[in-house]
Formats: structure tokens, C-alpha cells, sequence
DNA sequence: GTGGTCACG
DNA sequence: ACGTACGTGACCACG
């Protein structure tokens, strides 16, 4: 549906400002056209976690939302079609053709389509339906009789049809990109637009056609020509009567398609007389009870919109909320002594909140008090942001919200709790620290039943209760113990690199002629590529890529380049953990990272403040910096790691007894995929070859893809393809297990790991052929990669357990997705490194066996 | 705030 | 005719 530019037509831009519509008393809506509009104006990945498409019903919901918001009407009304929603499949048969329908409706439309009349109703608004007629026959029956009745009024439609509704009265709102933002029509304005009157626009469409609609219109006649005629002569019939004015051509065409025009005009002129019951005037909203509309924001999970609600009471006073149990009773006072049985905590600036079902306990925290709390069961939102208490949480609703919903960026806990209906207001009111305090130990004791409830729904108890839960205490363990480092050793190389550093950028711009920002990539492209005129390589969004890879390819061009390397990677040591790294020591000397265990959609945990899983490993002075993470005196780091356990589960999964022969012969797994794959004997494999394979292997964890493997190879395309052909002939049960799994994700909208944690993939039901391979993808990568991930949370909590429970000293001190690193007293060393071991090998039955190579050191590196 | 780059698995 | 390997966090320049 293209619109015309109003420059086009009058060299000016129109201001198009919603001012018209303020005054509005009565919207009334084409509710098809703005379902359509909603539909193919968002993204169609948009769904909730359980997979279910949310698109078109967002959009849909903002404009009714931001009707009632910006506009504080005193009515509204959404008008549907009353013929079946897949009329648009019969319109493709050829013999009926209807309005909009030149398709079918798309699949994930017509899921969403059962919900929208339900959320005009949640709204306060009326739904119109009248036996036989269509949505704009309707809204130009009930604009015409509004307009008489001298009520002001505002249609929303993006249908050009609608534009001979506008009067004094009645105005026209459209949404030309998307729903977001407005256009609004007067009489006006349509002539400034168009040059002609509102009620002109059946003879304008008559004469230009609209090929949304499926009016034909006259053959070359087009915006602008139809615009001057109808200015001139007024009608269909006046231009057709004074066709002997016009150019010979077009003489011509009007003349002999005056017929056509006619039909035209007549298709286009909207019915403004339908016999129904309907009074304009009629259509005023109720003050609402607002429940069901957070119910129906919550089931969509339209959380922007459902913390937005209260603004609606701007524009139509809700009912007084009672909504069961919302008041919390409170009061001052000590932590109970001898506390039993489950309660919400919360404990911040010195002060905790405690909730029972009796109220909740306000007073000053100290750390002296744990010991009161010692044999209660605790909800927490957040445990391990909580001073360091004795026992496990019994509950943590945002480990359990992360379970639910693994995606999402942030788990607010007023979020959650809008979200779930249990929303906490202290009675009487308080001061908003207090409140909030209050509100975070009692949202958690009543959000942690629905929240568990639906773990247990999805098979995802287990993994809460017997990892995740446990694993919290783990982590606050690890992030407590920290990792110590060795500063004289860090200084000295930050020194060292320092003065490299600045020799390289000298030595950088003496051959670049000139002085630059070496750390900009654009001023970086336009040396490298303009001015020394070296050979580019790929594009960005900005310019020339400079990454390492076009770097490597130009290497020989000039002597430049090797420096811009070096500089590339020293900097970025100097800048990622050199620098910063001694500010970030605590007061023990020791490096506390922290263990974020809800920002991985897999289920990996990841690490901040600093990055201690991306500290360098794979460059010499890489592992130089490795080797100032040390072991306390008298101690010793321990390194284990898993073997290949992607791979391993690859091939439990797939039960493919190629791979696990091979692992359970103990063979390097790439060497044996490239015998395997070549035809060759291993012994007889060139590095190139062993090398393809590890890229393959690579490739099919995250999902392969010929591109990807290409890319990364550095092969065509068609090459990359055949090696991905070769491995699939080769191992036909991976190939029926992601065929499998991706069936699987489409058809459930998520995948599961081996312990029951679940990823939405909303993407593997887009249309889009893109978006879908990467749903594709995330599907197959999730299973392998989130698995992994629940294996060695199993492992850190029995190694945990196990070292409490034997009384030793030693310690967990950090995971890196594959690796685990204990420091242990040297009298532990060897013990702690079967313990350590065994318990990795034991956290899942895999077959092939888990696999796990451990080591000792005194720091770091040495240990790995 | 976004994109480019790069550290890790 | 398109643009893609999976998952993170951190830094820098730039608008």
C-alpha cells in the first residue's frame, strides 16, 4: 500500500500532527485493517515463552492503549469483518475478489486472530460486528451519523478509502510506518494533500484505481494526473464529458475506459446507510475494572504495557482496585528469634524485611543475626546478592523466572510480580524505600508457588531444586573466595607492553605518513585503504572491515600492517585486563568476579567485572597473563577440564556409534571425524585435513551452515558444502538428530536440554528464511551447548558438597564453561584432583563416557 | 546508544 | 537475491 509523498504533490511537507484528533470524543476503528497493519509492522519472532506469536497483538494492543491514553476519549469502538477470516484463501480461487485479500492469511495472523475481540473488550471498548457487512461499511455508517449528531470524532484506518469520511467533524487517523506513529486528516488537510475535497476521493480512486483494493481505475492515470483533473472538472462524470479538453492520448483512454471509471468510483464510494442498531452516541466507555486487562497483558506478556496500566486511570477512572490479599500489613521490629518455616527475605542499606503470612518484620539488619535465621526455609529474589547466610534458598524467584524465560535481559522483581498478579502494596503507606524493601521480601514468598508451579509444568523442577538452587550458594562461595593474583608479576608485563606499546604507534604513523586514532577503525580503513591504497576486503554498515582476518590477507602489502597487529593486540590487553585489573582487586588482595547465573539463554553461567572467562589463553602473551593468576602460598591452583564434551553429547544424543566408538576408543575425535570422513587412515592425515575436520566438528555444534563453514575455512562455498555432505552421509544419525531437533523446536516452539532446561525459540516459526535458519540453529546449538552447561553446574555443586562435607580447605574458584579451577593446600593437591575429576566424570551417565583432564600449578597456566 | 573489534568457551 | 556459523563481556570511537 504505497502512500504518496506529499512532496511529490506540493513540494511541501505536510504537517500531519495528531492536534485534530485531541478533541475527539469517539474513535472508531477498522479492526482488521489495523490487525493486518500490526502484523506485518513487527517483527513475527515476537512471542511469549511459550512459543505462542504476539506480534500482530501488540501492535494491535499499543494503538488501542495509546488511544485511550493520548487521547482520553469518550468512546471507542473497533469494527470487524463479519466474513470468516480465511475469506482471503477463497479470494485467491479467482471468482469473488475481496478487500485486502490477495493472499492468505498468514499462519501466524491467524493464530493471533481468536484474541483480538477479547482485548478490544478488556479495554472497555465495544467490538462492532453487523451480520453481512464489512468494517468500513460500518465505521462509515456510524462517522456519517456521528457527524450529524455533531460528535467529534476520529477514524483509524490506513484504507485511502477512507479519507471521503472527513468532515468538520470527523477526522482521519492513519499510521503510515508501522502503528507507532499518527498522521491525522482534516478536510483541510486532505486538500492540501490531494487538491481535492474529502468527498471527492471516489472520483479521485475512480479515475487512478487502487490496486490494494482491486480497483482498476483508467489505464495511466496516476496520483498526480487524477489529483488535477478532478480539481478541475469535479467528478468522474465532468472529466469524462470533457474528455474533446484532453491530450489525444489521454482523450483516448478516458473515453474508451469511461465504463471502468464509473465502476470505479462506485467501488470506491464507501455505504454510509446501513440499516443496523447502532447509536454513536451510544458508545461510551464504562469505567472498567482493570484486572482483565492486566490478566490478558500478563498472558501476552506485554510487560512494557502492563507497567503502564495505571496511566489508562488518566482517561477513564478505574473501578477501586480490590484485588484479593494486594495489602500488606507490616511493622517495625527485631528479627523473631527461633524462626521456623518458610518466609520472604530481603536485606538491603542495612535494613531487612522479613514476610510470613502473618505480615511482615521491618528492622535493622546485622550480620550477627544469621544465626537467627539458621532453620528457615528462605524465598529470596536474588540470594546470592544477600549477606552470606548458612543455609540453601528455598526458593529464588529469579532463578525461577530465568528458568522460565531464559531470554530475557533483566528479572526486575516489580516486573515479576505485575506479571504474575501478586503485586505487594504495604498498608498503611510508606515512604518508597520501605515500601520497596517490604515489596522484596513479600512479592518472592507469594510469586515462588506460581513460579514453581510452572517449572513443574514444563518438567524444569528438578533442574531448580537440585542445580540451580544449590549452585547459588556455590557461586556466592566462589565470588566470596575470588582468585589471587600476582601484581608484581602484572606490572611488570603491563610495563613491558606499555613501552612496546608506544614504539608501535610511533612506528605506525611514520609509515602511515601521517598521526591517526590507530584505535579507530575508520580513520584505521582510510589509511590502510585510501591512502597506502592496500587491497580491501569486506564491507560493514561503516566502511572497510579492518578485523584480523583482512589484516592477515594484506599482511605482505606493507610493512603497516604487522604493526597495526601488534599494536591491535597489545592494546587490547593492556585496555581489557592490564589496566583495570589492579582496581578491581579487594581488600584481601584477591580478584572477586562475579557469577551472573540468569544472562545466558543456554544456561551457561557468565562472568563480570571483571571477564575472567575471557581471560587470554591462545597467544603467548596470553598465557603470560594467565600466569599471574596464582595460588595462595602453601597452595596450589588445580585446572580440570572436560574433554571434548560438546562432542561427547553430540554423540549421546544422536546415539551416532561411529562418534562413540571413537571416544570410547580414546581417539582424537577431529582425527578420527577426518579419517572417518576422507576414507583415510589416521596415522596418514595431513594437519589441513585434521584441521577441516575440527571446523566441521565446530560447525555442527553451532548449528552448521555452508556459509559459516566457508567463512571460517576460507573456502568457497560449494567446497564447504561437499565436506558438510561428506560428514552427514558419513554419521546419518547426527544428521536424523538435528533433523530431529529442529523438527521438534518447530512444532513446540523451544528445545530442552538433558535436565529438563528449556529454550523458546520463537525465531524457527518466522517466515522470514533468515530469521528461521537461525531459529535453526539456536535449536541445535542450545540442546548441545545447554547440556554441557548443566553437566558441570552438576559437577560444581557435588565438588562443593563433597569438599564441605570431607572437611577440606580447598576451594572452587571459577568455571569457564568447560574448565573448572580449585586452589587447594598442597597437602589436598592430589586428593582434590581425583576428587575433582571423579565427580566431573560422575555428573552425568553420558555414553560416551565424560571425559576430564586435570592439572596442578602454581599458577594458572601451569596448571591447565 | 550502536557498531566494530576481540578476549574466551 | 540475500547475508549467517553458537554463547558471552569489554573496550573504543562516533553520532
Amino acid at each position: 500500500m504505497a502512500s504518496i509523498s506529499p512532496k511529490t504533490l506540493t513540494g511541501i511537507e505536510l504537517d500531519l500532527d495528531d492536534a485534530p484528533a485531541r478533541d475527539s470524543e469517539l474513535f472508531l476503528v477498522d479492526g482488521n485493517n489495523l490487525a493486518y497493519r500490526a502484523y506485518f509492522a513487527l517483527p513475527e519472532e515476537l512471542a511469549t515463552t511459550e512459543g505462542f506469536p504476539t506480534n500482530a497483538l501488540l501492535g494491535f494492543t499499543n494503538m488501542l492503549f495509546k488511544l485511550l491514553a493520548d487521547y482520553k476519549p469518550k468512546g471507542v469502538a473497533v469494527a470487524w469483518d463479519t466474513r470468516p477470516v480465511y475469506r482471503h484463501a477463497i479470494a485467491e480461487e479467482g471468482d469473488v475478489v475481496y478487500k485486502e485479500g490477495r493472499r492468505p492469511m498468514a499462519d501466524l495472523l491467524a493464530e493471533q486472530f481468536p484474541y483480538f475481540r477479547p482485548i478490544v473488550e478488556a479495554f472497555g471498548y465495544r467490538n462492532l460486528e453487523f451480520e453481512g457487512w464489512e468494517a468500513d461499511d460500518v465505521i462509515a455508517t456510524l462517522a456519517t451519523r456521528a457527524d450529524e449528531a455533531g460528535i467529534k470524532t476520529t477514524v483509524v484506518s490506513t484504507d485511502r478509502d477512507a479519507f471521503q469520511l472527513v468532515t468538520e467533524n470527523v477526522a482521519l487517523m492513519m499510521t503510515p510506518r508501522g502503528v507507532s506513529d499518527v498522521q491525522v486528516y482534516t478536510p483541510e488537510r486532505v486538500e492540501a494533500r490531494y487538491g481535492i475535497k474529502p468527498e471527492q476521493i471516489p472520483d479521485f480512486i475512480g479515475l487512478k484505481g487502487d490496486s490494494s483494493d482491486n480497483i482498476p481505475g483508467i489505464p495511466g492515470i496516476g496520483d498526480k494526473t487524477a489529483g488535477q483533473l478532478i480539481a478541475q472538472y469535479g467528478s468522474v462524470d465532468e472529466v469524462i464529458a470533457h474528455a474533446g479538453e484532453l491530450s489525444p492520448a489521454r482523450k483516448k483512454n478516458v473515453t474508451e475506459f469511461a465504463a471502468q471509471a464509473r465502476l470505479s468510483k462506485e467501488l470506491a464510494t464507501m455505504r454510509r446507510d446501513l440499516d443496523i442498531d447502532c447509536d454513536p452516541s451510544q458508545l461510551v466507555l464504562q469505567p472498567p475494572d482493570r484486572s482483565e486487562l492486566r490478566e490478558m497483558f500478563r498472558r501476552f506478556e506485554f510487560r512494557n504495557l502492563l507497567n503502564r496500566v495505571d496511566e489508562l486511570d488518566e482517561a477513564v477512572p478505574a473501578r477501586e482496585r480490590i484485588i484479593a490479599g494486594t495489602g500488606v500489613a507490616w511493622r517495625e521490629g527485631e528479627l523473631p528469634e527461633g524462626l521456623t518455616g518458610a518466609v520472604g527475605l530481603a536485606i538491603a542499606d542495612g535494613r531487612f524485611a522479613l514476610a510470613r503470612d502473618d505480615g511482615v518484620v521491618v528492622g535493622a539488619w546485622s550480620d550477627d543475626l544469621v544465626g537467627r535465621l539458621r532453620d528457615t526455609e528462605i524465598a529470596a529474589h536474588d540470594y546470592k546478592s544477600l549477606p552470606r547466610l548458612t543455609q540453601l534458598p528455598a526458593e529464588d524467584t529469579m532463578i525461577a523466572a530465568y528458568l522460565i524465560e531464559p531470554g530475557r535481559p533483566v528479572y526486575e522483581l516489580d516486573d515479576l510480580a505485575a506479571e504474575y498478579g501478586v503485586e505487594a502494596l504495604p498498608q498503611p503507606e510508606v515512604e518508597e524505600e520501605t515500601a520497596a524493601l517490604i515489596r522484596a521480601a513479600e512479592v518472592p514468598r507469594r510469586l515462588a508457588g506460581p513460579l514453581r508451579a510452572r517449572l513443574a509444568e514444563r518438567g524444569s523442577e528438578e533442574l531448580y531444586d537440585r542445580i540451580e538452587l544449590p549452585l547459588t550458594a556455590v557461586l556466592a562461595a566462589m565470588e566470596d573466595a575470588g582468585i589471587k593474583i600476582d601484581t608484581y608479576r602484572m606490572g611488570e608485563i603491563t610495563a613491558r607492553l606499555a613501552d612496546r606499546v608506544e614504539e608501535l604507534e610511533s612506528r605506525a604513523f611514520e609509515l602511515a605518513g601521517e598521526e591517526f586514532m590507530l584505535a579507530s577503525t575508520q580513520q584505521l580503513a582510510r589509511i590502510l585503504f585510501e591512502k597506502l591504497a592496500l587491497t580491501p576486503g569486506r564491507k560493514g554498515k561503516t566502511g572497510y572491515s579492518t578485523d584480523t582476518r583482512v589484516l592477515r590477507s594484506i599482511r605482505h602489502e606493507h610493512a603497516i600492517v604487522e604493526v597495526v597487529e601488534e599494536w591491535r593486540e597489545l592494546t587490547k590487553l593492556l585496555n581489557t585486563y592490564l589496566g583495570p585489573l589492579p582496581t578491581l582487586l579487594g581488600e584481601d588482595g584477591r580478584l572477586h568476579t562475579h557469577f551472573n547465573q540468569t544472562v545466558a539463554a543456554t544456561g551457561r553461567l557468565s562472568t563480570s567485572n571483571p571477564n575472567l572467562q575471557a581471560i587470554p589463553v591462545r597467544t603467548e602473551l596470553g598465557r603470560e597473563i594467565r600466569s599471574a593468576f596464582v595460588a595462595e602460598a602453601g597452595h596450589r591452583l588445580v585446572s580440570a577440564d572436560y574433554s571434548q564434551v560438546e562432542l561427547r553429547i553430540l554423540a549421546h544424543v544422536s546415539g551416532e556409534p561411529k562418534l562413540r566408538e571413537a571416544f570410547a576408543r580414546g581417539e582424537d575425535i577431529h582425527a578420527a571425524t577426518a579419517a572417518e570422513v576422507l576414507g583415510k587412515d589416521q596415522a596418514r592425515l595431513t594437519k589441513d585435513e585434521r584441521n577441516i575436520a575440527k571446523m566441521v566438528n565446530f560447525g555442527i555444534i553451532y548449528g552448521i551452515s555452508a556459509f559459516g563453514l566457508s567463512e571460517n575455512l576460507e573456502i568457497p562455498r560449494e567446497e564447504a558444502q561437499q565436506y558438510i555432505d561428506a560428514y552427514l552421509a558419513r554419521f546419518p544419525m547426527v544428521q536424523d538428530f538435528i533433523q530431529r531437533t529442529i523438527e521438534q523446536a518447530a512444532q513446540d516452539g523451544y528445545v530442552t536440554t538433558l535436565f529438563g532446561r528449556r529454550r523458546p525459540v520463537p525465531e524457527i516459526r518466522a517466515s522470514n528464511r533468515q530469521t528461521r535458519a537461525l531459529g535453526e540453529r539456536l535449536a541445535v546449538n542450545s540442546v548441545m551447548q545447554g547440556t554441557a552447561a548443566d553437566i558441570i553446574k552438576v559437577a560444581m555443586v557435588s565438588i562443593h558438597k563433597r569438599l564441605r562435607e570431607e572437611g577440606r580447605a580447598s576451594r572452587l574458584v571459577l568455571q569457564v564453561h568447560d574448565e573448572l579451577l580449585v586452589e587447594a593446600p598442597d597437602a589436598e593437591v592430589s586428593t582434590v584432583k581425583e576428587l575433582v575429576r571423579e565427580e566431573m566424570c560422575a555428573a552425568y551417565p553420558l555414553d560416551p563416557p565424560l571425559a576430564v583432564d586435570v592439572g596442578a600449578g602454581d599458577d594458572w597456566n601451569e596448571a591447565k
